[in-house]
DNA sequence: TCCCGTATGAAACAAACGTTTAATTTGTCG
DNA sequence: CGACAAATTAAACGTTTGTTTCATACGGGA
């Protein structure tokens, strides 16, 4: 409670004012790659600043150096990461679709290290999932709307349109989040060779959701709005 | 360092020996209640035995008095949770099978909360969720797998009938990970009343996938050993 | 009434946490 | 060389954590 606590709060540096030098190359780098690897093993809240700076062989302070605080060195993590979902703003095809939500999992190392960070930030929201889901997954679900609009030759799209695309894009994200159970429960479709396999099948899938849809539609004529009404619940 | 330390690592009370009567109707049942709530809420290392009490409306050490420690009130919480996986040891239809794992969201309230404990231990494995993996999800992989071979007329599986398994399975567990993005981006479809309309679209969309499997396998005739080799990654 | 085991209460414990302070080293320019 | 700012270090700060201790209140048998 005394006057030094002005700054504490700001998500920057407390003393220096100059910036933390992108190409720094020694302690922060160290930090970033280190609190990649721990926050993505153990969580966010499991892994300690005094754990990240021993492991990069850093001191403490620098954290608070370089990226102010704690929650400030995840968000630099995070923020570094590459998306799948980023910059979907209109879609081609679907192969398009899978193959950037497959290629982190194509690559290894640190691409597996981003994989585990983004399922925790999906579980533990942290504001920056809420950020990402608006500002990435909304711009890439009306993508993946249009596109199934054109494929069923709708103008304006309905529920259905919406559970399907959920549907659609589900089949990558559960590869993307489940792969360490699938890992125990089929290791050979685990692998990283698997990866091409798991995109051509992916597109096959959802080619058949489409057309099982599209036939749905088919059958029955007009009975579109003789829906029970829904309860919304939450 | 004292003497006294030789019972602290025990995970049963450390001074009662008695059971901690599971009718009590008091203070226990009041912690497992507090306890599912913020520990689904905000995950385990967030939540803290003091906040768990004030909650219950409980003093703190009922909790090392009742349950041990706080690992061991976890343990109780997420032990007594129903699970939609357990005892699949035979599969009959498709329908079965998106009926056992959409029920928890048709309930409201605790059934929420149960899902989302649920997904945290998914992404955040105490342990209890590999012997969750080994008693439960395996043998009712097993139990798809089985389903899918009478399905498309083959007496041993293959890679693709596990991929295939894998992808059946993910429809569910999609919607049962992602219902927070989904209530996101569809809300119409995130509501209680809606999960009977998933259940339905889920057989249609199983049923899709399965056609198309059996339409790819009837496509190229005997060129399954045809593949590239796979470079197991992990 | 007394006694005894169970249950609850308030307080305190050591340890670990994130953060900050102040001193020191390093490197560079005048 | 001397001076200055950036970078790094060691040590401590106050808080919060999980856990424990000890004292008190309750509730039936003897």
């Amino acid at each position: 409670m005394n006057a030094s606590t002005q700054i504490s709060t700001a998500p920057g540096p407390g003393r220096p004012a100059a910036a933390p030098r992108d190409e720094d190359g020694d302690a922060s780098v160290r930090l970033l790659r280190a609190g990649l690897q721990l926050f993505a093993e153990q969580g966010y809240a499991k892994t300690s600043i005094r754990q990240i700076a021993t492991t990069a062989q850093v001191n403490i302070a620098a954290v608070s150096y370089y990226f102010g605080d704690k929650a400030g060195l995840y968000k630099a993590v995070f923020r570094a990461s590459p998306d799948p979902a980023r910059d979907i703003h209109a879609l081609d095809s679907l192969d398009q679709l899978y193959a950037r939500f497959l290629e982190p999992l194509k690559q290894g190392d640190d691409m597996r290290l981003w994989v585990k960070l983004y399922r925790r930030e999906m579980l533990e929201p942290t504001g920056l999932w809420q950020e990402k889901i608006d500002c990435d997954m909304r711009p890439m679900h009306a993508a993946v709307v249009a596109l199934l609009c054109r494929r069923l030759g709708l103008r304006q799209p309905d529920d259905e349109v919406h559970r399907l695309a959920v549907t659609v894009v589900g089949l990558a994200v559960h590869l993307f989040i489940g792969c360490d159970v699938i890992d125990a429960l089929a290791p050979q479709l685990a692998g990283a060779g698997e990866v091409d396999v798991w995109q051509q099948r992916l597109v096959l899938y959802a080619e058949a959701l489409i057309a099982a849809e599209a036939q749905r539609r088919h059958a029955l004529p007009r009975a579109a709005a003789a829906r029970p009404p829904t309860t919304p619940f939450r």
